[in-house]
DNA sequence: GTCTATAGCTGGATAGAC
DNA sequence: GTCTATCCAGCTATAGAC
């Protein structure tokens, strides 16, 4: 029932994870968040208990997208679909979640102080299993003998610098903003790199 | 003869690009930096008008050491050998220059507000160097014909996310801290990668 | 549930003694 | 060149009217 609770915290989420991305936690001013949200400070008060409480709804809202890339690599039984899948994964993430992935960065960045310790499990649950999916493969010869926790951590870097460092990439690319092209290029050469190295044959498509 | 004066400017910034590094810019008190170094926080101002200015001598100090590894692409001539020395080069800067990334990464992150139009410039002057160079194999035949700039995003980012995101990369090795091997392991594997998609031969050493 | 006005504190910066 | 004591701006957070 509460339809406007609900809608004004989801705005008030939204426009923070913007600020944030933008500034970071410490720089960022809730007037701000309240000004571009279009509501009076106080408001943001009213919904929240504080700033950092805002801070970690916004970390909430923030891990479950992040997450879901990984789906890739558990529904796919053939390595080179599902590194495939999983890079084209996370480069639309950093395309469609660049705030979301730069909310992240800045906190990982930092030792990561305000994750709760329920988000670091799941974090290094998710990983884990990865690893050892990608172990498996190993394992059975159908892909090259690399290391996959450094291989994930390749992976996750090269995808993930398209939102957080894009700022960079824009300066050297000479773009005012990434473009559908840009990514696709990324994603192709971060995926030709990946499967000539764990020396699997690309799938079509 | 400012012996004294060098020896405190310099001692203050080292502190200050540790708990820059740790902290952000924004979040960083400069009683703290003060603490760290042992002085009081009046010395901190009679060194640097202020806590922005201080940042900037940080930033400034930072930027020499993590441009210099751009020196393998021009220092050799076989494109196999570059990379593989400038691969490296940034691995190492990762280990022993943490704290100096993981600034120009949070100054990077959002926007560079605070860095000079001089090194802006400078930056990318060397990142369009360095990418003519790689052009340039490629046209010569001495490598696959890879997006060059899309290349030197992956190098990057894959090699300075063992410094920028640290703390990640120890929770899921589960180390308390990064040693020799780590490092290694993670310069083999990119290495590889790389020359396999570029499909140049490896140098041995 | 909304908003104005303001309290209270934190932290950057400085005056001025030594 | 060093340091203590203090000032004051700017921010988070809230009281209280509507």
């Amino acid at each position: 029932m509460p339809t406007i609770r609900e809608r004004n915290k989801r705005l008030i989420i939204k426009t923070a994870c913007q600020v944030f991305a933008d500034k970071g936690f410490a720089a960022t001013k809730t007037s701000e968040i309240a000004d571009k949200a279009g509501l009076p400070k106080a408001n943001i008060y009213y919904y929240f208990k504080s700033k950092e409480a805002l801070y970690r709804a916004v970390l909430d809202s923030v891990i479950e997208p992040l997450l879901q890339a990984n789906s890739h690599i558990y529904e796919q039984d053939e390595p080179a679909r599902a590194l495939q899948d999983y890079i084209r994964a996370k480069i639309r993430i950093s395309r469609e979640h660049a705030d979301a992935s730069k909310v992240f960065a800045n906190e990982i960045m930092h030792g990561a102080p305000h994750l709760s310790p329920q988000h670091r499990e799941q974090l290094k649950a998710e990983a884990n299993a990865s690893v050892a999916r990608i172990q498996g493969w190993v394992d059975d010869g159908r892909m090259a003998p690399v290391d996959p926790q450094h291989l994930m951590f390749v992976i996750w870097a090269s995808t993930q610098t398209y939102a957080d460092f894009d700022w960079q990439i824009m300066q050297i690319t000479g773009r005012k903003k990434l473009a559908a092209q840009d990514y696709d290029a990324a994603a192709k050469l971060i995926t030709d790199m990946v499967l000539k190295g764990c020396e699997v044959v690309p799938c079509e498509a």
